[in-house]
DNA sequence: GTTATTGCAAACCATTTGCAAGTGT
DNA sequence: ACACTTGCAAATGGTTTGCAATAAC
């Protein structure tokens, strides 16, 4: 949906992950740094079994194990760089959070694909309508549900991932 | 924010369900008809540990196992009666969704509480979103996180329900 | 050296499920 | 009789955690 090459970005995302740590008194180990790296070398949502199985393919023998992703994810999660987007199958998906525009999710009750889409006037609804109590807001979670273009096709259906299960 | 009894129920939750179970060759058993009375007793959103209690409250004699609780609430959902709104504290939340209108949440980060809102024009705004990519839209589940106006006070706060664990 | 971090295995915990006994028609 | 249900206890499965060994500064 978005070229992330074509974002601002003053500070790589390790530079970023690595001044949160600092600020926490941590430090950015060889382990973190592999995983902010293979986390911001591809957009797609993922989780956090699915990282693991990507840095398992990685040539460099070096390894992680999955407490350490689970932990670095959260790290990454309260550094700003990653945000939780939904859950699919019991697990939690997470999506970047940094250099990439607030934006929601189409998802697809069949095949699970999340369609991103970006609208500014639902966010400006929002703000309105927290003022009206008081709430501070902070972000938003929106999740639309229903079925996308293939999979609404009669005949010749694609990406039917929960085929699997 | 919405009285319920003012609302326009032409059959009740408990008739509602009897007749989804029919069409799916099921009974309204005395453990379902018990949970959907319990259910509908209360406006607040719920989990099901939260329910279980509940019921094991009650001085009806009357009990029902956890397994019955789940399995109903799995059922209320696909009947239309409830919907999950949220997770909070890793539990699925429940709240009524039968001669209730649509409508959104605000979450308070600080104590979990819900705050109900709703706005017509974002249903609006994504049906025009969805329209465009071919999604057939279901329905959408939008949380908006934040501090409620009773957390933000600096001295005097209330309802740190969080503060138990 | 001291403090943070890792990996492993075990623990957690909400939710699901297999199954034998029980219930509705 | 027959099909659906229940409750129990055990299983599931994603995520978290205790702890001894290891790495960073």
């Amino acid at each position: 949906m978005l070229n992330f090459e074509s974002l601002e970005i003053s500070v790589s995302p390790t530079e970023k992950f690595k001044e949160y740590l600092a600020t926490k008194g941590k430090r950015l180990t060889q382990e973190r740094e592999f995983i902010v790296t293979e986390v911001f070398s591809n957009h797609e949502h993922f989780d956090a079994d699915q990282l693991v199985f990507r840095m398992a393919q990685q040539k460099t023998g070096r390894k992680v194990s999955r407490s350490t992703v689970y932990r670095t994810l959260t790290q990454l999660e309260e550094a700003g760089l990653l945000r939780k987007v939904a859950r699919t199958n019991d697990k939690d998906v997470y999506e970047h959070d940094y250099g990439y525009p607030q934006h929601d999710h189409f998802i697809c009750k069949s095949c699970s694909e999340l369609f991103e889409f970006q609208n500014d006037d639902i966010a400006e609804i929002l703000e309105r309508l927290a003022e009206k109590i008081n709430f501070r807001m902070n972000e938003h979670r929106l999740e639309v549900y229903g079925v996308c273009e293939d999979c609404s096709r009669p005949t010749q259906r694609r990406h039917k991932k929960l085929d699997l299960i």
